[in-house]
RNA sequence: GGAGAGAUGGCUGAGUGGUCGAAAGCGCUCCCCUGCUAAGGGAGUAUACGUUAAUAGCGUAUCGAGGGUUCGAAUCCCUCUCUCUCCGCCA
């Protein structure tokens, strides 16, 4: 959410910087609803404070004894009016809330332009991109020859966009979760945390996934309803909501492992082939929680413990600035990590790394008491990959893949893989 | 799933319709006193919103959440959530 007095003073410069993102925001009409809101406002509290006074002074004259038929009388109709301004109060507001949940974040000023991907700024590259001497396979192809990648079998369990894995395959993606996870804790100061998959609407609203993105979710029909995690971004900074920290607990680090599940409504026809794109992945997701000084810093920070994780797997990638366009909603600023997949001759997306600014806390309340002040602040958010266990698994598969389709284990992963150093066709 | 108890400020804990945003204690902050230490005295100590130049005043809201009764609700009624205890079940 959009600070509302940022909102309120500075309407046409917040519109300048959504329309960057080509969100068209609606200043002269948000504006007029916020007058109204504060006459309306500016009258019910009138009005609630003349009851109060004479309720108190009904109370005292029948403590003296007194007759307070008059008085009653006087107030007669004090209660109708009130009702009424309160009711049109609440009607405002809540148009109020509405417009304010559904607006962006605003953009950093170094976000650059564009209108989707193609915008996108490479920021820096990493790594060689192997050459073959034979014509490299895809994922889907090598994991059929190993007889370890199953898509048949998942269509069967669930349909489409589930992927089953078996044996060396199965266990690469868990020593890959292990191996992340060790990085972060042992090396990057996070702290491991299991949390819950599902989660109320309040906490997806936290967030910025709800209101307006609940197609994308899958929600459990209990009441009231649960909705699976799309990214443990959610528990994890949820985790400080209607917080008010201290000041020498910043920065708080995160990091857990947990299945992700989207719906991926409107992603028809993409990325069909393969275990891409998916309803159920695993991802290893760090969140940082700090103060609005360390925020800027952080996001580089955090990016780089994601760039750890492929730089010791040895996997080519390239760093990418998410354009005004392409970037998400609730973000003020993204890093997309892309990695090198020979099977389709391009880089994808591994991991995405973001500042939300004070835009979740805000949502959340979850603040910071000031050091200096002891006035409570927003504090500021921000996660990332670190990275899709997935997808991973689809890079390592793809680039350490051999001419008899069989696949070298990355070094630093042999530690993890009871002495397997080779996934080959039974 | 069944039965019961509970939810009040940073903490403990009073408060069953009327100057209650809330006693008291603890903690914390500032000041005073005290030749060290210990003790003592005084003042202050929630959050959000509105108004405002203002982190000054003033107003409004908040005693788990939502609704109701009433001139007036922490207090009465209804619904829900959560916590604890016991029973059952269970990985």
């Amino acid at each position: 959410m959009i600070d509302p007095k940022r909102l309120r003073q500075s309407a046409p410069e917040v519109a300048r910087n959504l329309a960057r993102r080509g969100f068209e925001f609606d200043a002269d009409a948000y504006l007029a609803l916020e007058e109204r809101r504060k006459t309306l406002q500016v009258r019910t509290e009138k009005l609630r404070g003349e009851r109060n006074t004479s309720a108190k002074s009904i109370g005292r004259a029948k403590a003296r004894g007194e007759d307070i038929q008059p008085l009653l009388a006087a107030v007669e109709d004090l209660g109708a009016n009130l009702e009424a301004a309160e009711g049109s109060l609440a009607e405002v507001q809540a148009a109020l809330q509405d417009i304010e949940l559904g607006l962006p974040n605003l953009l950093l000023d170094d976000v650059p332009d564009g209108g989707d991907e193609t915008g996108n700024l490479e920021i820096r590259r990493w790594g060689e991109c192997r050459s073959f001497d034979f014509a490299p396979r895809d994922h889907v192809e090598l994991g059929a020859l190993l007889g370890m990648l199953d898509f048949d079998a998942a269509s069967r369990l669930s349909g489409s966009r589930f992927a089953v894995l078996r044996g060396g395959l199965a266990r690469l993606q868990r020593a890959l979760i292990q191996f992340m996870l060790d990085i972060h804790t042992a090396e990057h100061g996070y702290e491991e945390t299991y949390v819950p998959y599902l989660v109320h609407s309040e906490s997806l609203v936290g967030t910025s996934q709800l209101p307006k993105f609940e197609a994308d979710l899958f929600r459990i029909a209990s009441e009231p309803p649960f909705y699976l995690i799309p990214t443990a971004e959610v528990p994890l900074t949820n985790l400080v909501r209607e917080q008010i920290l201290d000041a020498e607990d910043l920065p708080i680090r995160l990091a857990a492992h947990t299945p992700c599940f989207r719906s991926e409504a409107g992603s028809y026809g993409q990325d069909t082939r393969g275990m891409i794109r998916q309803h159920q992945f695993e991802k290893v997701e760090l969140v940082q929680l700090v103060t609005a000084e360390q925020s800027a810093h952080a996001l580089e920070a955090l990016t780089g413990h994601a760039e750890t994780v492929l730089k010791r797997l040895e996997l080519p990638y390239r760093v990418v600035s998410l354009c005004a366009g392409d970037i998400g909603f609730g973000a003020a600023k993204t890093y997309d990590l892309e990695v090198w997949l020979p099977g389709q001759e391009r880089y994808r997306e591994i991991s995405s790394c973001s500042v939300y600014t004070d835009f979740q806390a805000r949502r959340m309340k979850a603040r910071v008491r000031n050091a200096e002040t002891g006035k409570p602040e927003f504090i500021h958010t921000l996660n990332g990959s670190g990275v899709a266990a997935g997808r991973a698994l689809i890079a390592i598969v793809e680039n350490y893949q051999q001419p008899d389709g069989s696949i070298q284990v990355p070094t630093v992963l042999e530690p993890y893989m009871g002495g397997t150093t080779v996934l080959a066709p039974a």
